[in-house]
Parts: C-alpha cells; sequence; structure tokens
DNA sequence: TGGTGCAACTGACATAAGTCATGTTTTGCA
DNA sequence: TGCAAAACATGACTTATGTCAGTTGCACCA
C-alpha cells in the first residue's frame, strides 16, 4: 500500500508532479488545490492545424500546455489573420476570458501535434478565491503580458516589416531553440511568420530572401538559421 | 464635536469619499485602508505639458487622475513616440510598475492641466496582500486591459491610417464626449493625434483633410466635430 | 510513379505611407 | 498689439507595402 501510494507520487500524469507546474502561477497553488485539480483535469491530444478554441468561444475552463506549440491569434475586421502570441510547453490558455468572464478574444491553433490539460474553471475561480498568493501569481503574470503588450503596439506601428521580421526571427531563436544543425527549432510557415510579423505572405518571402542576400540568415526550405545575430539586433534598433 | 466628524466625513479630499473610487478597482478597498491611504496620500498639480513620471522611472507609488487627461506613450527604437493610452479621470497609473516592481515601461504627460493624488506603494503593496477583494479587482481590471491591448496589437499590425484615425475618432467621442456645439471635447494636437494613430504628422492631417472633404468630419481650428459616424464605422470595418 | 495540390517564390505594378521643403495660420507672450 | 515660435497645412517626391498573376518545387497518395 505504501508503494502503491510512491507510485502515484511520483505519476507525472499528476498535476501535483507536474513539470509545468515550476513555470508558472501554478506554483503557488496549495498540495489540496493540486490533488482536486488533477482528479477533475483531462488531458486531451490535439493534431497539427487543429484548434483549440475559437475567438467567440466561452471557455469552460483553461488549457494547459504540456507538449507542442499553439498560435493565439485573431481575424481582423479586414480579414486578415494577426498572431498575437505563441505559446509553448507550460503556457496557460484561456486564463484571462476565465478570469473576466467573458467570450475568448483569440483563437488558439495548434502548430505542432499538442498535449493539453483542460481544467475546469471552477478550480481556477476557488483558488483566486481562497489563495491570494495564487492571485497575485497571476497578476504578476497579467502584468507583465501587458508590458510586453504594450512593447508590441509601439513596434506593430512604428517598425517597418524588415524590422519587424528581425525582431520575430530573434525571438523563435530565443525561445524555442534551434536544433543540432543551428536551424530554428520552430518551422513556421512563411505564412505563419507573416502572419505573427503583421505582413503579407509575399513580403515576408521577399525580406527573408534580402536577410538571406545580405548573409544574416540562411535558409533551407522551410527552416532558417540566423547567421548574423548582431547586424539583426541593430537593424531592430536604428534604421538600415 | 460631532459636527465636527460629520465635516470630515463628508471632505471631498478624503480617499474614502473621493468620487474616483466608485470607478474602480479602488471602490473594494476597506475603510480602514481608505483612511490610511488618504492620510499619506500627496496631492499634486500638473501644468499642460508637464510629464508625471518618465519611462525607466521606478515609481515610489501610483497617481490616481482626479481631473484633467495624461497620455501614456513610449519612444520606439526609431525615435519616434507611440502613445499607448490616454488617461482621464478615476484612471490609476503606475499600477503595472508597482505590481511587478519593475521601472514603468511608459511616460506619462499631462494634456491638460492635471490634478492628481500620489498614493505610496507601499498601500497598494498592503492591500494587495492582505485583501483579496481588492486584488481580484484589480486582476480583473488588468486582464480587460490586456484584451484592448491584443485588439490594439491587430489593429496596428493590420489596418490602413484612414481605419485607425477613424478609429480614433470614434474612441475620442465615446470616451471624451463633446462640446455644447459637438465638437470633440478632448482637443488634441495633430502632431499627437498621429502618435496615438501611430503615423507621421503631415499623413495624419492629409487624412484629415479628407475626412472633411468627405464630409464625415467638420473641423475649425483643431477642434474636430464627427458629422457621419455611420460612415466612420463602416470604414473603421470593411475597406473604402 | 506520375499527377495533384499546396507552399514557396518571383515579377510587375498599384497603392499607402513617409519625408522634405515651404507656405500659412494660430498662439503665446513681451 | 505686434512679433516670434509653434502648429497647421499642402505640394512634390521617395520608399515601403500590398496585390495580382504566374512559375517552381516538393510532398503526398491513388
Amino acid at each position: 500500500m505504501a508503494s502503491f501510494e510512491n507510485m502515484e507520487n511520483r505519476d507525472l500524469n499528476r498535476c501535483e508532479n507536474c513539470i509545468i507546474r515550476q513555470m508558472h502561477s501554478f506554483r503557488a497553488l496549495r498540495k489540496d488545490e493540486l490533488k482536486a485539480m488533477s482528479d477533475s483535469k483531462e488531458t486531451r491530444q490535439f493534431k497539427k492545424g487543429e484548434p483549440l478554441f475559437k475567438e467567440g468561444d466561452r471557455l469552460a475552463g483553461v488549457f494547459c500546455v504540456r507538449n507542442g506549440i499553439s498560435k493565439l491569434s485573431k481575424i481582423s475586421d479586414n480579414g486578415k489573420e494577426q498572431i498575437v502570441k505563441l505559446a509553448t510547453k507550460g503556457e496557460i490558455l484561456g486564463q484571462r476570458s476565465v478570469i473576466t468572464s467573458e467570450q475568448t478574444n483569440l483563437s488558439a491553433t495548434a502548430l505542432e501535434d499538442m498535449e493539453v490539460c483542460f481544467i475546469p474553471k471552477s478550480h481556477i475561480e476557488n483558488s483566486l478565491h481562497d489563495n491570494p498568493a495564487f492571485t497575485n501569481a497571476v497578476l504578476k503574470h497579467m502584468a507583465s503580458e501587458l508590458k510586453i503588450a504594450d512593447d508590441t503596439i509601439v513596434n506593430m506601428a512604428q517598425k517597418t516589416v524588415r524590422q519587424r521580421l528581425a525582431e520575430v526571427l530573434i525571438y523563435l531563436h530565443t525561445n524555442f531553440g534551434t536544433d543540432e544543425d543551428g536551424y530554428l527549432y520552430l518551422q513556421l510557415s512563411r505564412s505563419d511568420i507573416a502572419d505573427v510579423v503583421g505582413t503579407a505572405t509575399e513580403l515576408l518571402i521577399r525580406t527573408l530572401t534580402n536577410f538571406r542576400k545580405e548573409g544574416l540568415i540562411i535558409t533551407s526550405g522551410k527552416r532558417i538559421k540566423i547567421i548574423d545575430n548582431k547586424l539583426l539586433n541593430q537593424l531592430i534598433q536604428g534604421h538600415s
């Protein structure tokens, strides 16, 4: 019986032991909260291209990413998609909508096969109500997201496509890393990169081509490798 | 003595009685918290054009706007100013920096003569620590700001200057209202409007001129009056 | 294994936005 | 009240971005 308990304690499928928890506000949750959460959570698989949820949905809970990468995007009034954020292992999706009890303002779509835990919103609501440490952690996290969002607004409004692409490449490098050959690990389609940068696919491709000709990057199929990190960073700042 | 107490209770300079409190997370504060806050707050005047704080400052507290309007802006790497938000009566400035204990990422500048209460950050920190209702109210507020920020990102990335200007005019109308003649109450300089829209002053002026020629607005000096609200709204959505 | 279809790419052109120069009006103030 | 500075406005031009039309190349599968 003791050994059974030990096994349960080590079960990585339990929220209590989930590595994801190390990374975010969930670390502020108490043992009993995690246990309750784990007992009612539901692990789901999403295939590449499948939607986790769509803009306007009312979410019955939040999604905790265990594996894979998802894009959070929105269709503008002009009908074009804009990717607002890429969410990877450890990110919680749908938290904001649950906090404000509103419909989601973004769609989430799997960019790779994903493994995601769905946690009914009652758990989040209860913890927000009962556990001030958790609420504070969520608040801090949201405050820092807001800061990032402000920076993005300024970038979108004031920077050229060249600068924004340079920024996205650096972002992909620092956040998702590279494979053994030094190519960006995350292989987005040209069209998805364009949707992150906020431009048309053709111009995105042209700009990538220019970067290649200028020796800033190397491409191989859809794979991209950053060669001149320094110049790329200079580009982001001053013009050129 | 009783009458003295009554007078103090009715004193509108006390946080407990401040109308501003009705509007925001401060309504979740308890009597004792408000009293402590009121006893150490400091009311300051800012003249039009004066900075409340600058990007990179470490704030010793938050600013609560009692009167007047302030712009929150940031200088992009390219050296141009982008206005991220206009804050008016009842808004709390600097809250995010206090929550994350970081430097501010935005500058705040008075666009009109302002009256602002400065509240030392210890009060906010204490209430975040002791008063879950307050923390939850702040969290909800921040979540809704984040949603607005996401929408702004999409607009900046995907909409034309014409569309963004139309949006700003509607925003100024619904949020700050009009004077007795129906002109927008808030008289921003052309350059400030350009910094909100995210474009050059010349293009902003040209676009305003076009709107005037198309019968969407009337201008008189720096005053602007919206004539065709409906067309302006259509412009924001579909192209034209 | 040879289509079929989609993603990646390129060229040519149209439109949007930015910049520089310059004139005009308003505003603040000595 | 009159002058200087700042804000507003417009023209002419350059550059950035978007769009359409088409070609190439690669992966998938009947």
